[in-house]
DNA sequence: TACCAACGTCTAAAGAATTAAACGATCGTC
DNA sequence: GACGATCGTTTAATTCTTTAGACGTTGGTA
């Protein structure tokens, strides 16, 4: 009767796993260093880890003891996470097709000529790999 | 100390709003049935005129009254919402690039050849756009 | 007129997300 | 051996999301 836990990892969750993922094992105190430094998300200890443990139950996260730390490392891979995440929005906003997420991201406006160029030459480079 | 009010509609919101921007205005009981109908969601009624009652107070929703009935309808366009949600994503999970959004895109599989050709047929269009 | 159906409001519940205080364990140092 | 720093655990408070029951109003109908 009530929502379900979100399969993907929520915006702060999310914040956490950027962190990790840009360096990993990391200890609590390293994770809340870089989540000030980065996200300028000032949180208490106790509740970065309250955070960890959560993700960890989730199964976002790994541990490992060293000495009486614990260290965290991603368990998902961000490539997983970041498809799981845009195929869903996929899903539930453009019906299942990329050609109107791409419209969408092209008129939006923030897209430079250097970035259209190099999304035409990812294009191109797929479409070679299809028709060989 | 807690969550803010989400920005962009969540789950449940965006079906009503999928629902509403198909077919507008429409009564509660009609919002009712196509999500029964299109997302398989069956809610009690009075579930689906609390949420409709919430998005309205959020400024997602107009309503304007019909004999004793209210009729419902989207202060917000598609586009917008799309836009949006989408950037967010793409400032969370690819540093504002939309090449790595499409590179995700592209990779994750699930785009045929038509969908490709189409994609590049709308880039090829933005780029004129661009260079004239 | 008395009743039923349709509709909205009020209220509340339970779970999820976020934040953090209080407390306890442990290890090194004086 | 006592003390403070460091670290994790427990507990809880707040807000949001989702769901729905209970109840009141109103208009048509028997």
């Amino acid at each position: 009767m009530a929502r379900p836990e979100s399969e993907y990892p929520t915006q702060l969750e999310l914040e956490i796993l950027k962190v990790l993922w840009d360096a990993s094992p990391l200890p609590v105190r390293e994770v809340r260093a870089r989540l000030e430094a980065g996200a300028g998300r000032a949180l208490a200890h106790s509740s970065v880890i309250t955070m960890l443990n959560i993700m960890y139950r989730k199964g976002f996260l790994k541990r490992q003891k060293a000495g009486k730390a614990f260290l965290f490392s991603p368990k998902v891979e961000k490539e997983h996470v970041s498809g799981g995440m845009v195929s869903d929005l996929l899903s539930r906003l453009f019906e299942g097709s990329p050609t109107a997420m791409v419209l969408n991201l092209l008129e939006t406006g923030d897209i430079d000529t250097d970035e259209l160029d190099e999304i035409r030459r990812l294009v191109n480079r797929k479409r070679k790999e299809w028709n060989q």
